[in-house]
RNA sequence: GCCGACUUAGCUCAGCGGUAGAGCAACGCUUUUGUAAAGCGUGGGUCGUCGGUUCAAAUCCGACAGUCGGCUCCA
């Protein structure tokens, strides 16, 4: 079935939604109701809330309702017909308003006793064709998605073609509660978040702290290696940094203030590392041998989000970014980025990652938006394009996505539920470096003007751990579990001998546990598989005599080998961030 | 910030006007086990916080905080 179809379906059943609740609440106004990504939604203003409870009344009617949809009539009426029609209804009378002014034939779509304004792109027999659809919640949204209109209330529904087909969205859908980073950071043990420290300030446990540093390790090692040198730069800097920037007149109200008891001076906690790469940039003069120029930073960022977009680690008011800034002349640019998409790209090849880009440009309607001259901005969008093109990347166009300063490539990465996150980014600024004014000398002897390129490869940490253990529903690879092996004896007094292997493993850095508890084995190997260790050595009279030890993975599979053996493959593996499950 | 829902033991949840309950976890004792839960026992909660209604509030009402589903925003 194409994507037309599909929609064509899910717009009839938004109407189907829309007819249901208006037998149900009379007084309920109608807004619209398009076909989406996974469903459809449709958006009323109701007299009363209704809450998610009356989903069900509602899919009820629906599907007593449908019955009698065997057809779907097209209606054309006049713009005063039209208001007529929605007397009292403010947002259908908008909408008409608005056609009517674009010179739109206005159409109403009629099936049962349900009329609706519409432009068309139904299914020719709800009754026969509307089957398997399911509403799932109910949400608040602004009325034309603008925070100054009033919110209204939206349900949000699915349907399908077949049977088949919805039951495997719903299993997806399950799939990715039971996945939900918030829920598998606390059974997993890898992060908290306390009242007391605040909200969106997250805690790393041992665990979490450990894969924290593990992925920055990673990153580390990778940017070493292409001449990246790390810099520090403290949490706080004056206003004036940022004013100069641009951060302060587009961002203030989402920094954190900060007082100092001596002095009036505002300050901040930064948000970003870029304007303090610049000063250690300028702190003296630079010749053109010297570029590029590679800086990266760990740092803790801070920004002050607005409570109601706070989640898990998805959206936190503390997080860091492998956030590097690379100051180089304009015939270094391609270079530069072109090993910026290696690096990428053997990234997310270590994730497994399947990805594409996005060209992030400008919104064309609101060019206020950014700084810097019109012509440098054509310029440097066209050129992020070619240079896509040359690496023969696969890309879609994100118009209004950039950020006030330049246009961005941003990498959408795909996990292993088929959903979309973006992670990299690479943006081509000319903007900072003229406002701070940077410089260098060039062959000629003349002053110019440095280009920056800003590039994370991870984005920040707090989201790649939540998108990770997502991924991999906490059954990280070898490199990344916390605990690479816990060892089960099968009763005290094998513990000695337990000890023992894991004296030798920990000395070859393989994170090892041992679970000298007094249970029985069964239930030692249940932890451990609830923990998601990633190999189990089960330990008795057996692996002492024989001299071998019996490995477990945590798909049940198990193995015998020598010690020596399965510490030289271990470290092999770990070494080599191989994923084997 | 906005709309809605939720907040009871470390965790998952029941109780929904007559001042608290289960399972798991923890702890103790017994058991010493061959690849996903051995048995018995013990301790643990001013029911998110602060107010209000009531003879009586975990339960009803309000404010605040936090969490979740969305909307808006995202350097």
């Amino acid at each position: 079935m194409n994507k037309e179809n599909l929609d064509n379906l899910r717009h009839s059943c938004a109407h189907l939604l829309a007819a249901a609740v208006l037998k149900l609440y009379p007084n309920a106004k109608p807004t619209v109701g398009p076909p989406i990504e996974e469903g459809f939604y449709y958006d009323f203003d109701f007299e009363t809330p209704i809450s998610e409870n009356d989903l069900m009344k509602i899919d009820q009617k629906m599907r007593e309702l449908v019955k009698k949809w065997v057809s779907v009539e097209k209606i054309e009426v006049s713009k005063n017909e039209a208001l007529k029609k929605y007397k009292g209804n403010k947002y259908k009378q908008e909408l008409i308003n608005e056609f009517s002014e674009e010179g739109k034939q206005i159409t109403f779509y009629k099936s049962g006793d349900f009329i609706d304004l519409c432009r068309g792109g139904h299914v020719e027999n709800p009754s026969q064709e509307i089957k398997h659809f399911k509403l799932l919640s109910i949400a608040g949204a602004y009325w034309r998605g603008s925070e100054k209109n009033k919110m209204l209330t939206r349900i949000y529904g699915t349907a399908f073609k077949s049977k088949a087909d919805l039951d495997n969205f719903l299993t997806m859908k399950e799939e990715a509660k039971k996945r939900d980073h918030k829920k598998l950071g606390k059974e997993l043990d890898l992060f908290t978040f306390s009242d007391l420290v605040g909200s969106g300030l997250p805690l790393y446990t041992p665990k979490g702290a450990l894969l924290r540093r593990l992925l920055t390790e990673y990153l580390e090692e990778i940017q070493s290696k292409e001449g990246y040198s790390q810099v520090w730069t403290p949490q706080l800097a004056k206003a004036e940094l940022f004013k100069k920037s641009g951060h302060y007149d587009k961002f203030k109200d989402d920094m954190f203030i900060v007082k100092s008891h001596y002095s009036d001076e505002e300050m901040f906690l930064k948000p970003m590392n870029c304007p303090q790469h610049t000063q250690i940039y300028a702190s003296k003069s630079r010749s053109y041998r010297d570029l590029p120029i590679r800086y990266t930073d760990f740092a803790m960022l801070y920004r002050d989000e607005q409570p109601g977009q706070l989640n898990g680690l998805a959206r936190v008011r503390a997080f860091s970014q492998d956030d590097c800034h690379v100051f180089c002349r304009e015939d270094q640019v391609n270079d530069e980025i072109d090993k910026m998409l290696m690096m990428t790209k053997k990234v997310m090849s270590t994730f497994g990652f399947k990805y594409r880009y996005r060209l992030s440009t400008r919104d064309p309607k609101h060019p206020e938006k950014y700084f810097g001259d019109l012509k440098t901005w054509d310029k440097v969008e066209k050129w992020a394009e070619k240079i896509m093109k040359r690496n023969n990347i696969d890309y879609f166009d994100g118009p209004g996505e950039a950020t006030f300063y330049a246009p961005k490539m941003d990498l959408m990465a795909t996990d292993a539920l088929g959903r979309e996150w973006q992670l990299s980014t690479v943006q081509i600024d000319f903007v900072q470096p003229a406002r701070f004014e940077l410089k260098f000398i060039d062959k000629d002897g003349k002053e110019k003007t440095p280009i920056m390129i800003h590039r994370a490869i991870l984005g920040s940490s707090e989201r790649l751990m939540m998108i990770l253990i997502e991924h991999y529903s906490g059954a990280f690879p070898l490199w990344l579990a916390p605990v690479q092996v816990k060892i089960i004896p099968i009763a005290e007094k094998h513990n000695n001998f337990a000890q023992k292997i894991a004296k030798e493993l920990k000395k070859n850095d393989i994170r090892t546990d041992v679970n000298e508890k007094s249970e029985s084995m069964q239930k030692k190997i249940r932890e451990a598989q609830l923990e998601k260790v990633y190999y189990m050595l089960v330990v008795g009279d057996r692996e002492i005599d024989s001299g071998e030890i019996n490995v477990r993975t945590r798909d049940g599979k198990t193995s015998s080998m020598t010690l020596d053996v399965f510490i030289k493959d271990t470290k092999e593996n770990i070494a080599k961030r191989t994923n084997l499950s």
